[in-house]
DNA sequence: GATAAGATGTTA
DNA sequence: AACATCTTATCA
């Protein structure tokens, strides 16, 4: 299979936010691997209001800005975490949220973004590795095609600001995906 | 089905 | 004080 390189995510957002759709996404751990494949993703960008870089650079918002295809992992609501590839170039923020997977091996539960890694063990040890990087614990590969036509657009969920960014990707009739 | 509230810690 | 969430309870 073919990993995704650090040229596919120093792109455009909300492409790669598409075409992250029917990727495989393989987290490694004690010698396990957890393998879903995504099938549900939002956009955030520098210049929406909404992510975590609008205000610029932070502690937390710098990962945003650095080099395209490493992980961005937070900690939200005092208990979950989320999981995100960092997009466009270097000094430009810019990630896509993954939010729901459909399960491959041992997993079941990720049709949401806390969910997800929760199943897989994902907390923010793993903030910034580099997920291009055969040897890393995450890693993502070309996978199945989505074709245009089976990707639904919505607005994005569970924010308050700019909210009517459509911004939100998810694969037509998949039973994976958070709020059906 | 819809809506509300509670759990919980980090961030700015 | 707000938060890129999820579960459970309480309606209808």
């Amino acid at each position: 299979m073919e990993i995704l390189d650090k040229e596919f995510f120093n792109r455009d957002t909300v492409t790669v936010a598409q075409e992250l759709l029917g990727c495989k996404l393989s987290r490694r751990i004690n010698g396990r691997i957890y393998n879903g494949i995504i099938v549900e993703t939002e956009a955030y960008t520098q210049n929406d209001p909404a992510c975590h870089a609008f205000r610029g650079k932070t502690s937390r918002s710098l990962t945003l800005f650095k080099q395209p295809g490493i992980a961005y992992v937070y900690f939200i609501y005092g208990m979950y975490h989320c999981l995100n590839f960092v997009t466009e170039p270097e000094d430009t923020a810019g990630a896509v949220l993954i939010r729901a997977l459909e399960p491959v091996s041992p997993l079941e539960n990720t049709n949401g973004p806390g969910k997800l890694c929760r199943e897989m063990k994902i907390t923010k040890e793993l903030n910034e590795v580099d997920v291009t990087d055969k040897k890393s614990p995450i890693r993502t590969e070309k996978y199945l095609s989505i074709p245009l036509k089976n990707i639904v657009t919505t607005t994005r969920i569970g924010i308050k600001k700019a909210v009517d960014y459509p911004w939100r990707f998810y694969i037509k009739d998949n039973l994976f995906v958070s709020r059906k």
